[in-house]
DNA sequence: TGGACTAAAAGTGTATGCACTTTGAAGGCC
DNA sequence: GGCCTTCAAAGTGCATACACTTTTAGTCCA
């Protein structure tokens, strides 16, 4: 395509084109629409998306960072093999970082912090009772941000972060269980609870086991259904 | 430079490239020899290098993974500003990484992997008394390896990998400290003696003073010697 | 027929040019 | 004089061309 004096499509200049392309292919590879060791050509995406190949270069670079593709030099780029294993062991590892999160809560939050959390957790028991899943949801994801927050350790949240929204993908599934918000709002109370008494050690079991329960949780939901 | 025939310098294709570049750049953000807040001029870089800007834009790709620059659209890069918060920030975080590790040390390591563990920790008393700082610095670092194989979580073991190379330039200072090594001895006894006894808890709490122990220790040479 | 060499095709990495955005400074307007 | 407008210079982002590597297919010889 040539350079035109006026090309039609306002949307030049990175920070759509790049990341656009990104979130798209992201999603197809962790939904399993292209295959695990698919080789991706950098020739046949770039034609798609009607963009050159140095665009997309720097995605495959992106989409490397990310865990999602694999790259070797002079060999291309092959999509990541998540195997349900490496699953549970971002699972594990998420449990670990948001236990870490709770602990430095019940030791660090403000007054104000622990009041929001309280006042937060108690209205979502609205929720359980007559909300939507996905408004729980909502809040269940709000939730563990303000644990994140709270631990008041930036590279700490920043890790938790990433890992959350690694595990994005495979989440949607979670509060398709029909008891889960229910069993769901038990737990965060127990967290809760810990955090308010300033009790680390509890807050961090109680979290831990948590977020195993929904790696659990989902995990059968992806047997019984084959996501 | 023009594309000649037969270019003289073996070295294109990257593995070389890029990766050289990084290093370099990275070193000398890291070390403070390019200051904080500094923009990068993708041109400049590229006549330092003898490179044009395509691989310089991918190296600048892999330096804001890294979090040394920040990248912003159309604004091109600057150095990120690590400041002392944001260093004790990731100490943190690495406590609480290692101290996770040493807690799944302590429920999954196999018998031969304690008996190695075991092993190496005792064989290292010899380094504290008879070795040089630096042979203790290589045992340190396998020692802590241990503990991130041993968790038997591949995700939780990569966070730790990174963050330990991200933080591994302000790191070389703490082994200067005259009693360290041996006060180091003593804190991984007490993580080997609470794996051994498979004592999660107790290894946890172990290793996460341990490793704030470094922390202190490094920050307090880097105030002392303002490297 | 099977293995190894060879050559072409396919595909990756880098250089360069051009379009676009930002930035900063000079000139016009109130 | 201060503020907005305008325009040029600097610098980023993408397209394309080309150099180099890997892969594949074909051919020759044993």
């Amino acid at each position: 395509m040539k350079n035109l004096p006026a090309l039609s499509t306002a949307k030049l200049r990175e920070g759509t084109t790049v990341d656009g392309m990104l979130s798209i292919l992201a999603d197809e590879i962790i939904s399993g629409e292209i295959a695990p060791g698919t080789k991706l050509d950098a020739r046949v995406i770039a034609e798609r998306f009607s963009v050159s190949r140095t665009p997309v270069r720097e995605m495959f670079g992106h989409l490397s960072a990310m865990g999602l593709v694999e790259k070797r030099p002079n060999r291309g780029v092959t999509v990541a093999n998540i195997t349900d294993e490496l699953l549970m062991a971002m699972y594990e590892a998420m449990s670990e970082l948001e236990a870490a999160c709770a602990r430095l809560c019940a030791l660090r939050m403000t007054l104000e912090e622990r009041q929001a959390l309280q006042r937060s957790h108690k209205d979502a028991l609205r929720l359980v009772r007559d909300g939507t899943t996905s408004d729980y949801e909502a809040f269940n994801h709000d939730f563990h941000t303000r644990l994140y927050e709270g631990s008041h350790s930036p590279y700490l949240r920043d890790l938790a972060l990433a890992t959350r929204s690694r595990l994005k993908p495979f989440r949607k599934a979670q509060f398709r269980m029909p008891q889960r918000p229910s069993l769901s709002w038990q737990e965060h109370d127990a967290i809760v609870a810990a955090i308010m008494e300033g009790d680390a050690e509890a807050a961090a079991r109680a979290t831990r086991s948590h977020v195993m329960q929904v790696s659990i949780s989902t995990q059968h939901y992806v047997d019984e259904h084959r996501i």
